[in-house]
DNA sequence: GCTTATTTATTGCAAAAGGTGATCCTGTGG
DNA sequence: CCACAGGATCACCTTTTGCAATAAATAAGC
C-alpha cells in the first residue's frame, strides 16, 4: 500500500525539481529521499523520475501519478483538520459560565491552537444530563458525585459570600461569623444543587442551620431578590463582582473557616484522550 | 502523517463491527489490529472506537472519519491502478508481429496479469523511429545496432529457409548448401532490414554472395512475388509455415552451418524497472 | 454470585524498516 | 584531463512492526 510520506517527498522532489533541494526543504537527508522515491518507484513497478544531472525530468507515469498524489495529500489535510476542527462543547451553569470561564475562554481562544469552543448555559441538572447523554464534552459543574465513565477533578475552590441590599442590618460588617449565618433566612438558588446542598456540607448534618426560605430558579433571580429587599443569600463572590462594584449588592465574606463551593471539570473517560477536551482541560487547570 | 495501513484496517473494525472479526478478514493478528487503531487515536488526538464487549461502537470522530478514510483509499487505489493499467505498446514488423508474437500475446492476455498490450505492426525502421520517439516501449527487431539509453536482448534465433514455387527446380531438395545459394538471384524485401542485411552477415563481407534482384517493401510482397514464380527468396521459416502446409509455397531449410536471424528484444533503458515492460519481455523470454 | 466464554489490551521478543553520515559513481563544465 | 555537483549505495544504529502468549475486562448463563 503506497505510503503518504513518500507520496509527499515525490511531489517535493517534482517541485524543486531535484532530490537535494527537496530534502533541504523537508529537513530530511538526501538518502532518504533517494530511498523513498525508489519505495515509491518499486512499489508502483514504474519509474518515476528520470535523474539527470541537471535537474530531475518526471516520467510519463510521474505526470499520470502526480494528480493522485496532491489529492491524496489534500485529502489527508482534511481528514485531520475535520477531526481536529470538531467543536468543543462545554457546558456550565449561568454563574460559572459567564462569570468564571469567559475570561478562560477569551485566552484559549487568542492561544488559537486548540478547537472553537461553544459554551452551553443552562441549568446544573440538564448540564448534567446533556453530559451523559454525550451532548457535551465537557462541563464544569458546582457539584459532582462520582458516575462511572466520568472523570471529575477539581477546577477551583470559589469563595462564597453573603449578599445583601445595600440598606440591610448586616450591610457594614466585614465579615459574617458562623453563628450569625446559623440563625438566618436565606434565598436559595436552584432547588437541590445550590444553597441547600452547600449549607448542609458546611453545617454538617445536624442544626441549626440558616432555614432557606425561598428557592429561586438561578443566581440571576436570586441577586434580584436580594436587591429588592427580600432577604439575604450565599452565592459565588464572582458572580456578583459587579454589583458590589456599583453598589447595588453588599457582599460580606464568611471568615473562619470560609465557606466554598469546590467547582469540578467534569468529561466522559471515553474522552481521555480527545485532544481538544485535554487541551481545552489542561488550559482551565494550568 | 497518517497511515493508508491503518486507516483500512480502521475500516475494516467498524465494518466488521469489532477486532476480531476485521482481523480475520484482514488476514492479520488481532494485537496489530489493537495497535493500529491506538496508533491512528494518537495520531488524531481522538478515541475513535468505543471498545465495548457486544460490539465496537464508533465515536462522533470515527464517524467523521470514516468517509475521508474511504475516499483516501479509493483514490489510493485509483492511483495504483491508473499507472498500472497504462497500455503496454510493443511494435514488432509484421512477420514477426503477425507470425511469431501472436501466441505470447494471447497467453499473456490469458494470464490477466499483466497490462493491456497494444501490437503495433510496421516496418523496422519505423518501428525503431518510433521506439527512439518514446511512443512504443517494446519492440521486437530482426537487427539492432547498440544505441545508448536501450536494453537489447536476445530473445529467439529464428531459422531462415529459401522459398521457392512448387514447381522450381530445387522444390524437391531437402536442404540447400551454401554454394548454391551463393549463386541464386533473390527476392529482397524491405530495404536495409531484411535479406540484404542477412546475407552480408552470412557470407561475410567479400563474395561470392547471392544478389538481391528485386526489392520489396515487405514479407508479404515477398511471398506473392515468389508464389507466382519470380524468383526464390530467404524468410523466416515462421512466417511461411502456413503456405507451406497448403502447399502454395516449397520452404527449404539451409544446411550447414544454419541460416537464422537472432530476434532481439529492444525497450529503453528507463523502462528498466517499469513492471509492465519487465513483466511482458519476462513472459517473452522465460 | 460465581463461572465461563468471548473479546480487546498488554507484553516480550525477533525481524524489518527507517534514517543518517560517509563514500562511491557518473555526467558536466572548465 | 580534472574538479565538481547531484544522486546512489553502504554500514550502522535506532525505531517500528507484527506476532504469540498472556492478561484483563465484560456480558451471559447457571
Amino acid at each position: 500500500m503506497l505510503n503518504l510520506v513518500w507520496l509527499k517527498n515525490f511531489v517535493a522532489v517534482l517541485d524543486h525539481n531535484g532530490f537535494q533541494a527537496a530534502a533541504r526543504q523537508l529537513d530530511i537527508a538526501q538518502p532518504t529521499l533517494s530511498q523513498h522515491l525508489q519505495k515509491l518507484e518499486n512499489q508502483l513497478g514504474v519509474l518515476l523520475v528520470h535523474r539527470g544531472r541537471s535537474g530531475c525530468e518526471p516520467t510519463r507515469a510521474a505526470l499520470t501519478l502526480l494528480p493522485f498524489a496532491r489529492s491524496l495529500l489534500r485529502l489527508e489535510e482534511q481528514a485531520r483538520s475535520s477531526i481536529m476542527e470538531a467543536r468543543l462543547r462545554v457546558g456550565a451553569s449561568s454563574n460559572i459560565g459567564i462569570y468564571m470561564l469567559q475570561p478562560y475562554i477569551r485566552r484559549y481562544k487568542e492561544l488559537g491552537v486548540g478547537p472553537e469552543v461553544d459554551v452551553v448555559i443552562d441549568s446544573n441538572p440538564t448540564i448534567a444530563r446533556h453530559l451523559s447523554d454525550g451532548e457535551l464534552d465537557v462541563a464544569i459543574m458546582e457539584w459532582w458525585h462520582d458516575l462511572p465513565g466520568f472523570h471529575a477533578q477539581a477546577w477551583r475552590n470559589e469563595p462564597v459570600v453573603l449578599i445583601v441590599p445595600p440598606g440591610h442590618p448586616l450591610a457594614r460588617r466585614t465579615d459574617i461569623d458562623r453563628d450569625t449565618l446559623s440563625n438566618m433566612a436565606l434565598i436559595g438558588g436552584e432547588p437541590g444543587t445550590g444553597t441547600g446542598r452547600l449549607l448542609a456540607t458546611y453545617f454538617g448534618e445536624h442544626g441549626p442551620f440558616p432555614t432557606v426560605s425561598m428557592q429561586l430558579g438561578s443566581t440571576e433571580a436570586v441577586k434580584q431578590a436580594v436587591k429588592v429587599g427580600l432577604g439575604a443569600s450565599l452565592v459565588l463572590e464572582s458572580s456578583v463582582r459587579e454589583e458590589v462594584q456599583n453598589g447595588s449588592l453588599v457582599a460580606i465574606p464568611v471568615s473562619e473557616p470560609g465557606l466554598s463551593k469546590e467547582l469540578m471539570v467534569i468529561y466522559p473517560s471515553s474522552l481521555d484522550k480527545h485532544r481538544p477536551v485535554y487541551s481545552f482541560v489542561g488550559h482551565l487547570c494550568e
